[in-house]
DNA sequence: ATTATATATTTGTACCTACAACAATTGTAA
DNA sequence: TTACAATTGTTGTAGGTACAAATATATAAT
């Protein structure tokens, strides 16, 4: 019994914390997986990312990048251009209007990570990624 | 830093939890809030359940239960009343082909929550379910 | 050089999520 | 009774997920 407990309350907590970031980006109009992309590219630290690079980095893999990028373009938070030297992929990078709309976001969500993880110790939240470990392979 | 970890690897074991029940579900040609709608309706023993029930239960709550009624009405796995008492409502309940759909179904499921759960011990997964609890209300 | 295979991205489709607006019905209160 | 509010469900729209097929380019094999 407890078996579909695990497998139904892993997926309600995913959806819970999605909510709680969702509802935190929603006055800036981004979405989670804008969100997402807009921090993986300024990762990059100015080298610009292929599609596939975003891609492998997202929480869902198969989500259509494409369609994601084409939405953060149209709000001019990224650039996307062919890349010379490999005609089949596009060089994607942070604007500085993007970067600058990350900067306003941050301390929103350090706060509401911090109010979530508040409600663990500290010993309680290790022994949960431990376990969250043993469950799936993270990358 | 474990802050952001916490909200972030929540959000990938949910989403890697909904994988794989997806993932088992997908020869029977259901969806998991579909398969998740069949089973409230057969937890119902017989007594038909309004819409705004079903919302009630399911994982996300924002979800339009409406059309997912829809698909499953196509393949004639429910059924759908207009109500008589209260004629703002409707009868939903599970048909005899949704109920042996299921019954085909539940052993794959079971197994397959079995597997996920395995990979912690009993005192393990207790630990987890706790915890959960404390990060956010379950109903 | 031609063919085959792999890589990188785009497009299409069905379904789902989130949010808001709408319509019908019921309940309540002046 | 009329007006107003609450309840229940449907519809509309934008964005996202999952999966498969298509397109273009690059690489390897014969």
């Amino acid at each position: 019994m407890s078996a579909r407990s695990l497998v139904v309350e892993s997926m309600r907590l995913g959806q819970f914390m999605s909510d709680e970031i969702s509802c935190a980006l929603h006055p800036y109009g981004l979405s989670i997986q804008q969100f997402n992309v807009l921090r993986i590219l300024r990762g990059c630290k100015g080298t610009p990312a292929s599609l596939q690079y975003i891609t492998s980095r997202m929480i869902h893999k198969t989500s259509n990048t494409t369609r994601i990028v084409d939405r953060l373009l149209e709000k001019n938070l990224i650039d996307r251009k062919p890349c010379l030297e490999n005609r089949r992929k596009i060089e994607i990078s942070i604007t500085s209007k993007g970067l600058s709309l990350l900067t306003t976001i941050d301390p929103v969500i350090d706060e509401k990570e911090n109010e979530v993880a508040s409600r663990l110790t500290n010993e309680e939240l290790a022994t949960l990624l431990d376990n969250y470990k043993k469950l799936f392979v993270t990358l």
